[in-house]
DNA sequence: TCAGTTGTTTATAT
DNA sequence: AATATAAACAACTG
């Protein structure tokens, strides 16, 4: 799950239930998910303190207190949940915050990404230091792409040059750019470069905008990639799979012709 | 049993 | 110095 439009929405359950309460008590179940802290540290740290309103910066979600910052990475398989009791929680809710007001749990079956402690409320120590990519305009896009050679779809995906964009968000961009993953930006022209930094700002902020409905309204990649025998959306033809920057990659042969 | 999975880091190579 | 690639991490599902 966890992209940028995830972890913006996260963020936005985080401020719709967690900000503004005062912890508890924080419950570890396993502590490899605790990246540079304690089970006893973390709680000392945030006991009696209030969750402040968060942000996020790529896939990060700094969910900032009035007292220390927790920078939260989700992994493949992180996800949140907030519960005003403790009934129904699940063996794979590795953190649980309790507050005066309910509980809001990071679940994380495959426990990639974690929870840090930060002093900094912008965790810089962590977070990916590449510009977030919800943040930035199609002109500032356009410069950005200016800076960086090789291949497109590498690109998208290395939080240091771009913070935000995974596989599954790169293979949309760049099906609805009509750009094959494989192009390298010394190859683009003018018009492929325009077209890319819109379609980046355009997938995102529909993503954002209309969360866990991609599939209904204009057609989305998205929407049949990974399903046996599935074809594009806007023509017809069956889509192609490849290995680009080491994940898997699906895309249209015709819309988006190979270098 | 085997392949595959939305992410990142590390080592290694170019 | 950038960029490319593979492996490792972990826990499942089909």
């Amino acid at each position: 799950m966890p992209e940028l439009p995830d972890v913006e929405h996260f963020r936005r359950y985080w401020a719709a239930h967690a900000a503004g309460q005062r912890v508890a008590d924080v419950i570890v179940t396993d502590t490899g998910i605790l990246r540079d802290t304690t089970t006893e540290d973390l709680r000392d740290a945030l006991a009696g303190e209030r969750f402040l309103d968060p942000e996020r910066h790529g896939k990060w979600l700094l969910a900032r207190t009035t007292g220390p910052t927790l920078a939260i990475h989700f992994g493949m398989t992180g996800d949140l949940e907030w519960a005003g009791s403790p009934a129904g929680r699940h063996r794979h809710d590795r953190v649980i915050f309790v507050t005066e007001g309910g509980e809001m749990r990071y679940r994380n079956m495959r426990k990639f990404g974690g929870v840090w402690l930060a002093t900094d409320p912008d965790a810089t120590a962590v977070v990916s230091p590449g510009r977030d990519a919800l943040a930035l305009s199609p002109a500032e896009l356009r410069r950005l792409l200016a800076s960086r050679r090789g291949a497109v779809k590498a690109a998208l995906m290395d939080q240091r040059f771009l913070a935000g964009v995974g596989n599954l968000m790169a293979d949309e961009i760049l099906w609805q750019a009509r750009l094959h993953p494989a192009r390298r930006f010394d190859s683009l022209s003018d018009a492929e470069r325009t077209v890319l930094a819109r379609s980046i700002r355009s997938v995102l902020r529909e993503a954002v905008e209309r969360y866990g409905m991609v599939e209904r309204g204009r057609s989305w990649l998205l929407s049949v990639r990974g399903e046996p025998g599935a074809t594009c959306p806007r023509c017809g033809t069956p889509l192609g799979r490849t290995v680009a920057a080491g994940r898997t990659t699906w895309y249209c042969p015709k819309d988006q012709p190979p270098p």
